[in-house]
RNA sequence: GGGCAGUUGGCUCAGUGGUAGAGCAUCUCGUUUACAUCGAGGAGGUCGUAGGUUCAAAUCCUACACUGCCCACCA
């Protein structure tokens, strides 16, 4: 029997226990079923689970409760994302080295063997949310087979002449020393100088005229190679041609003309270095000028810079406005505010540097990537619209080098007589070029030297294959692309879905899943965005403690489909509020069900009142509109249908209105229609059950398995031993009658009335009256007269003139 | 500057052509053998603004305003 309060706290662990012990959620690959597969995102190992992540690994969990439910074997690994910066300075922290300090190999050892103590406790926090995945199938970014999976897709890549090693300008973060990708950058705002300098022209005729040029970046002057203007502006057009003299630094730079400028901005004339930003690099290579790069990779001024040389660009920016300052060469400046780019990471301004590095082509394939975009379903579709922007905003090719010492190696060396490249043979992956010698002399001048490719791959470029590691978990490829499901939050659009269609279509050409499903982002209270510096984060360890994990499943599943949700305390104690009715109306189900024999399942009871029929229907209307909605990934609609149901219908209407049946006297129980109560009361809990455990796993499974020791085992033959392999209520067309749900709608108006009546008057509930009349031309609401009487104490319920409106056809009169 | 989303009762949000909804908060009443971690009932909105389409608009169209996000610019 069901304890007197639910306690979440023992319940959901006793629960998980559980699933474990019985293996619930495994993957059988030999099942007949339909496969629904599910690209699971491995979180970052660099912490504990946060707010965020409990919102959406919840959300698609209930998708795969739903779908395993609906009859499908649900392939829903867990990975985690160890490879990448976070995971280093973790290791670091936690085993104070350092990896710059350490062989490749060693540390990623450390790594590994490191992870292997921490991760159970990490995944805890997921498998205590209750995530149905099945953890067995489980894999880490930087484990072995990753490594392999991936530095083998780099070499096919390589093969198909889709990746290029290129000295380019290099978009590059000076703190992290490392070439970064377009996708890694993040806007910030600065405080900074508008200065307007002027440039002397190098021509005697025009001696007297000044060039006067707007900039906020004079530390980049002595990159300055070129000089613009529009070529209709009226008011330069007769300087192009000419040279101008770089104040300070002294070299001559042409004035050319290009349309790109703007007329309007600064005074017209714009400077063009090596490299500044993105029209730089243009001009550049459209012009064909010369390169002349001042800055080193560490951020400083280098020896092109004179006797600046040395300086921290923000040094040398000062130290510049001076001196011009002093030669009179500084007209205006000017305080403003301005947008920058800089590392998503550790938000550094980031320089463009040319720099060797690995290219993955595919600025070629934009049509294609929006085609396969267009194949995939998108939930909620508008989130198409922002990979489509971000593809046709795209400019550079990938660089997927990174000069970083953890990650997993380039595979290959080079030829140490001719620089020819070797690559690693598939039979040694995964390796380290930097540890393991080539097996192959060069394919050039077969000279056995070589030199290790000491670059490590970019994270996403072993991030973008997890459909293609996740299927490698099974033995044999029981499963194919596209897998059914990629859920994932709407922030890593640009990077981690839009990198995973690219390498599906290098692999395959097809689309890597059939559906995506992006999730908002969890705001605090206000509508804030949570982070530590504002001391706002809510750690959902916390939550789960205080009410368990199915009541921040139940916050989760307040929020539409790809909308942000703010995180409140109020909506987590109405899940607790939720939960506690639930347990009540269990209890009383179950405290009636006691002793009562399942009849065969189709074989009905033939006394129903029309009550029963009425909630009934409810049922299937509630079973069609919720399955509808869960199919579209709604799980917010279709938690309100359920909510309407279990709350309005059943608890508060149809629970009322039969209690004075089940507490009878069992002498007369034909009068009180006993056995269609009972029934009816055993299809309600099962389906509520069923309705509810996508979203409150531990709850209805502990009810579901008292319910289920209540019946014998020989009629438990379509009962699983967990709610969550049972099937999906499904809509029975026996019990779907609409004239008898308007029918029970009108009859609950009267009934509702009468509470008016009562409470208009501040009587109590119980009150005793001795007549309820009815007028209404619907002779067959006399069948509920018997209901009416017992729930609201009335002696005599009759048709005859009313007084009180009720609707068109209705009205009632009561006498006390 | 471009794009996307949003603007509905005090608060948080549902609702995509047919008489405005929920939860919370508020007010009144009520211990009835599932539940006071509750139940019953009430009050509260001209659905951002302005036009238009329609017999009918919160819902469709146009423009605008405001908020948020993404992207670009960042000389």
């Amino acid at each position: 029997m069901l304890s007197e309060i639910y306690n979440p706290g023992k319940t959901e662990k006793k629960i998980q226990k559980f699933w474990e012990k019985e293996k619930i959620y495994k993957f059988n690959p030999h099942s007949k079923k339909p496969i629904y597969s599910i690209d699971t995102p491995p979180p970052t190992v660099s912490g504990r689970m946060h707010l965020g992540h409990a919102f959406s690994y919840a959300q698609e969990d209930f998708i795969a409760r739903y779908r395993r439910m609906k009859g499908e074997e649900v392939f829903y690994p867990f990975g985690t994302d160890d490879n990448g910066l976070a995971t280093e300075r973790l290791i670091e922290k936690l085993k104070k080295v350092k990896s710059q300090e350490m062989k490749r190999k060693d540390f990623i050892k450390l790594c590994l063997e490191t992870l292997e103590e921490i991760k159970p406790e990490f995944i805890k926090d997921w498998k205590n949310l209750g995530m149905s995945c099945d953890f067995s199938l489980f894999y880490s970014t930087i484990d072995h087979r990753c490594q392999k999976i991936s530095q083998q897709s780099f070499l096919e890549l390589y093969k198909k002449n889709r990746v290029y090693q290129k000295e380019a300008p290099t978009i590059w973060c000076p703190l992290c020393q490392t070439a970064i990708a377009q996708a890694e950058l993040k806007d910030k705002e600065f405080k900074s100088y508008f200065s307007d300098l002027i440039f002397k022209l190098d021509d005697p005729n025009f001696q007297a005229k000044d060039l006067i040029i707007s900039t906020t970046r004079p530390e980049l002057l002595p990159s300055c190679v070129a000089i613009f203007v529009h070529p209709r502006d009226e008011r330069y057009k007769n300087l192009i041609g000419k040279e101008a003299i770089v104040p300070l630094f002294g070299q001559k730079v042409i004035i050319l003309k290009d349309e790109k400028v703007e007329t309007g901005k600064g005074t017209g004339i714009v400077m063009c270095c090596t490299f500044g930003d993105q029209t730089d690099i243009e001009w550049y290579l459209a012009h064909n000028l010369s390169l002349k790069i001042s800055i080193t990779k560490d951020g400083r001024m280098n020896e092109g810079a004179g006797k600046y040389q040395g300086l921290s660009l923000e040094e040398a920016r000062k130290e510049i406005l001076n001196d011009l300052k002093k030669v009179d060469l500084l007209v205006k400046q000017e305080k403003i505010k301005h947008t920058v780019n800089v590392h998503e990471r550790c938000e550094t301004p980031v320089e463009i540097l040319n720099t060797k590095q690995w290219f993955i082509r595919y600025l070629d394939l934009k049509e294609e990537f929006l085609k396969i975009g267009r194949e995939i379903n998108w939930y909620p579709k508008h989130m198409k619209t922002r990979y489509e922007n971000w593809i046709k905003g795209l400019r550079w090719d990938w660089c997927i080098s990174r000069q970083r010492h953890f990650g997993i190696p380039f595979p290959i060396w080079y030829c140490g007589d001719c620089g020819q490249v070797i690559l690693a043979r598939e039979d040694q992956l995964p390796v380290d070029p930097l540890n393991d010698k080539s097996k192959e002399p060069c394919s050039f001048c077969e000279s056995r030297s070589s030199i290790p490719e000491k670059d490590v791959l970019d994270t996403w470029a072993t991030s973008s294959l997890t459909p293609q590691i996740a299927i490698s978990l099974l033995p044999k490829t029981k499963i194919k692309l596209p897998m059914n499901l990629r859920p994932q939050a709407h922030d890593i659009i640009v990077n981690w879905l839009f990198y995973t269609v690219t390498r599906s279509y290098f692999q395959e050409k097809i689309k890597p899943w059939k559906e995506v499903m992006i999730s908002g982002f969890v705001l605090d209270p206000y509508g804030e965005k949570m982070s530590k510096s504002k001391g706002n984060i809510v750690a959902p360890q916390d939550v789960m403690e205080k009410y368990g994990a199915d009541c921040i499943r139940y916050w989760a599943s307040g929020a539409g489909l790809g909308s942000d949700l703010r995180y409140s305390e109020k909506e987590i104690k109405e899940g607790k509020r939720l939960l506690t009715k639930i347990w009540n109306v269990a209890k009383f189900c179950l405290s009636h069900l006691k002793g009562y024999t399942l009849v065969d399942s189709e074989k009905i009871p033939s006394d129903f009142r029309t009550i029963d029929r009425w909630i009934l229907s409810k049922l299937q209307k509630t079973i069609q509109k919720t399955s509808e909605a869960f199919e579209k990934y709604e799980y917010y609609q279709a938690r309100e249908f359920i909510l309407k149901f279990f709350w309005k219908d059943l608890a508060d209407n149809y629970l009322e209105l039969v209690k004075y049946r089940l507490y009878s006297d069992t002498r007369n129980k034909n009068d009180f229609s006993l056995e269609a109560a009972k029934f009816t009361l055993y299809i309600c809990l099962l389906n509520i059950l069923k309705f509810f455990s996508p979203i409150l796993p531990h709850i209805t499974e502990e009810i579901y398995q008292n319910f289920v020791s209540l019946f014998s085992k020989k009629s438990m033959t379509e009962m699983s031993k967990s709610i969550h392999l049972n099937d999906w209520p499904k809509l029975d067309k026996k019990f779907l009658d609409l004239e008898i749900e308007i029918l029970g709608d009108k009859f609950i108006k009267i009934l509702s009335a009468v509470r008016r009546y009562k409470a208009e008057r501040k009587y109590s509930l119980k009150k005793e009256f001795s007549k309820v009349v009815i007028e209404s031309r619907i002779q067959t609401l006399s069948t509920f007269f018997k209901d009416l009487e017992a729930a609201m104490n009335v002696n005599q319920v009759e048709f005859g003139r009313g007084e009180i409106e009720i609707d068109e056809e209705m009205k009632i009169r009561i006498y006390e």
